[in-house]
DNA sequence: AGCACGCCGACT
DNA sequence: GTCGGCGTGCTC
């Protein structure tokens, strides 16, 4: 069982303030009843209104409300309290990006059920009379009941729904079978815990640079206390086994470990590696987790059963019982920063989880993000770098091709140097994969008649056409239309014209080239779930596919021996927009791309169809240097204060009444503060000025990284009192800038 | 977040 | 004449 934290104060006065998990201002206070000994960190029950809610103690009373309205505590619930150390965080995060407490301790309490006691599940076995009954000459029994009784006399306890599942009958008969004695009732045991992972077996040989990076990392979680480690290492440098060596440390202490990946569905292939190192599944959390796997995990986690969890952010904010190390893998990857609800950068949280927990934390990646780079440069973090490809496999060849000379026919993408490389590689009897990041069949229709562009009622967005679907979508708001039959504007028929490629376009223009290839397309809306994933990979990897034509699902980490070509269409696509992590993002995910090519024995070829050859993200690509292009890119950065040498804000006014966002933009914009080392810019159209039918406007706050941002901010935004229907909206160090 | 209270349209 | 829409406000 697992201890009472020693460092919670017992707060044994008769009135306590109680956090809920709801977005109130604050917590709220309720009195103990006489006998009941309440501790900080406890799960409780307590009135709210007409309901009835669970909450954690979170310290003394705020004295703020007078004694006769007070509301007394209902009980204690038997799950272990929540840390000190959780505690500060839930604050600290709900500081940092100004939002009420209790939504962020919703992302913790994010599974309620998991609080009550567990609920026994009823299983049915055979009885004596029921074992007899089949032979006996005076029974008469039904069909079902026959059936029921062979399934239940075959295996052990389960549950009527179970047992009528299998004896196909309703589990009305089950329930009458228990009445005239043929079945009984057991308890079943609840869900097991996970088995625990052995850290004694040993992993595979490292090479020596693995082998002193592990003993590094194993040293600091060994050690325990606060440190933050960047693993930088390309790809295939054997990263993950590096951080296998400090979980196993931390599994040696007794402690728990958390590794945080962006995409869990994208890694079975990084779960098999643990379970092959440890003997036993890592407890996964993520979004698409079952109700009652869920529910079991996060008991586990609780109780210290479930040793090392992989989970996608939102397992930052799980009850650990003893947090010894946190792992963010692909720590450069974007979907770190959860962008609604409470809006936080979960590897930027999870460094300040470690420090608050007193751990290590390593963040891992072959492109490390300009913040970390920055951080391990400057000494703030330590640096372990892996240099060498593992095995025998070579980087691939990127070469630009200057679309501006090379250009493809009308209505083609497919420049002449890819058209020959993809023509050679597949007369070679090797697979090619052609990157696009754009989904659907054509990014914009128009009218050739009268120029009018298809564009979505709700978003500042063109529809995109999907010809697999069939219509056309909005990739903001997720509204689907039929391709009208006439163009809307001018009435003309037939006068639509697709503009610019997307992924089914590109599997058309590859199929008529190259009619004997077989072509697989893989989007996030061609791929129905992860099974789906899998098997496609699976197709690959078996080689029943040639031409393999993608989005960014296909960036990963996957291994195809036989891949030796990619293709990238558009190498620009993400530098458009003005975006202040643009070429960073471009840079980290081309890279990411081309390093699918060539991963074992076989030499690959990268082609950059772009056309701004010159651009420091080309040039750094082709003539691989990382390194330079991160010290031109943090030195531009550093020229014009931004992050991470200075602090951006967004703050963003949004109402469905155009005018009414406008004027509470004016107003704001009226009390904008003048503090020192604070600029405020704006207000300006939202990038997306419109957004799910809401009009937006948005300012950029850019601070020193001394300046008191948050404050600076609060203040600013109470002055204003906001009319009904508007909403304003803050986004701490804003990612995307949509 | 829920749940109630509170003021204006189509029905037993 | 009521049932019901969801806008506003409160919950210790």
């Amino acid at each position: 069982m697992p201890e009472r934290p020693a460092n919670a104060e017992p707060v044994s006065v008769d009135r306590v303030s109680v956090l809920l998990p709801l977005p109130l201002a604050g917590a709220y206070d309720y009195r103990v009843t006489n006998g009941m000994r309440v501790t900080a960190g406890d799960f409780v029950r307590v009135p709210l209104g007409r309901r009835r809610l669970v909450g954690v103690v979170w310290g003394p009373d705020r004295a703020s409300i007078a004694d006769a309205k007070l509301k007394p505590i209902i009980e204690t619930l038997p799950v272990p309290p929540l840390h000190d150390e959780l505690r500060r965080f839930i604050e600290w995060v709900a500081g940092y990006t100004m939002t009420v407490p209790g939504a962020v301790l919703r992302m913790t309490m994010s599974v309620p059920d998991a609080l009550e006691p567990p609920r026994a599940i009823t299983g049915y076995i055979i009885t004596d009379a029921g074992r007899a009954a089949p032979n006996s000459t005076d029974s008469h029994l039904t069909p079902q009941r026959r059936r029921v009784l062979a399934v239940a006399a075959e295996g052990g306890a389960a549950s009527a729904g179970v047992l009528a599942h299998r004896a196909a009958c309703g589990s009305g008969v089950i329930k009458a079978m228990v009445a005239a004695g043929l079945l009984q009732s057991v308890e079943l045991p609840a869900a097991l815990p996970p088995p625990p992972p052995d850290w004694h077996a040993a992993g595979p040989p490292l090479s020596s640079a693995q082998d002193v990076a592990a003993t590094d990392l194993a040293t600091k979680v060994r050690c325990g206390g606060f440190s933050v480690t960047l693993l930088d290492g390309v790809t295939g440098s054997g990263k993950t086994e590096v951080y296998f060596a400090a979980i196993a440390a931390a599994l040696e202490r007794g402690r728990q470990a958390l590794v945080l990946l962006p995409e869990i569905a994208l890694s079975t292939q990084l779960l098999k590696r643990f379970s092959d190192r440890f003997g036993a599944p890592p407890a996964l959390w993520h979004s698409d987790l079952g109700h009652a796997q869920r529910r079991a995990t996060w008991r586990h986690v609780a109780e210290g059963q479930a040793r090392v969890v992989v989970g996608a952010r939102s397992a930052l904010f799980l009850p650990f019982s003893d947090l010894g190390l946190i792992v963010v893998d692909e720590e450069h990857d974007a979907s770190f920063k959860q962008e609604e609800g409470v809006i936080y950068h979960a590897r930027d949280m999870a460094v300040v989880r470690a420090s608050l927990a007193h751990v290590p934390i390593v963040l891992v990646s072959a492109t490390p993000s300009l913040e970390s780079a920055v951080n391990a440069q400057s000494g703030r973090y330590n640096r372990l770098h892996l240099p060498v490809r593992h095995g025998t496999a070579r980087l691939p060849e990127i070469r630009v091709v200057d679309m501006r000379k090379q250009r493809p026919e009308r209505q083609r993408f497919l420049s002449p140097p890819l058209v020959q490389a993809l023509g050679e590689t597949l007369a070679g009897g090797e697979q090619a994969m052609l990157f696009l990041n754009r989904r659907g069949y054509a990014p914009l229709t128009l009218c050739r008649e009268c120029g009018h562009r298809m564009q979505c009622p709700n978003c500042t967005a063109w529809l995109v056409e999907h010809r697999r679907a069939g219509g056309l979508q909005c990739h903001h708001c997720g509204c689907a239309m039929p391709m009208p039959a006439a163009c809307p504007n001018c009435g003309a028929v037939g006068s639509f014209a697709a503009c610019g490629p997307g992924v089914e376009r590109l599997a058309e223009e590859t199929a008529q080239r190259f009619p004997e290839a077989r072509i697989a397309l893989m989007a996030s809306d061609t791929l129905t779930g992860p099974r789906a994933m899998a098997e496609l990979l699976e197709r690959v990897e078996r080689h029943e596919v040639d031409v393999l034509i993608g989005t960014q699902v296909m960036a990963k980490g996957h291994h195809f021996p036989m891949l030796t070509l990619v293709g990238v269409v558009d190498a620009d696509l993400g530098l458009s927009g003005g975006d202040l992590r643009a070429a960073e993002r471009t840079f980290q995910l081309l890279h990411q791309v081309a390093g699918r090519a060539g991963r074992a024995a076989r030499p690959g070829l990268v082609l950059l169809q772009t056309y701004m050859p010159e651009h420091p993200v080309m040039r750094a690509l082709a003539s691989d240097d990382r390194d330079g292009f991160l010290a031109a890119e943090a030195q531009s950065r550093r020229e014009g204060n931004w992050p991470p040498f200075g602090r951006l804000a967004a703050v963003i006014v949004s109402a469905s009444d155009a005018d009414a966002a406008d004027r509470v933009a004016r107003t704001f914009a009226r009390h904008a503060p003048r503090a020192d080392g604070i600029e405020i810019l704006g207000p300006a159209p939202a990038p997306l000025a419109m957004l799910r039918g809401r009009h937006r406007r948005r300012f950029l706050v850019k601070a020193r990284r001394d300046a008191p941002l948050q404050t600076v901010l609060r203040t600013w935004l109470d002055v204003v009192k906001l009319p009904s229907g508007v909403r304003v909206q803050v986004d701490i160090d804003p990612y995307s800038f949509i």
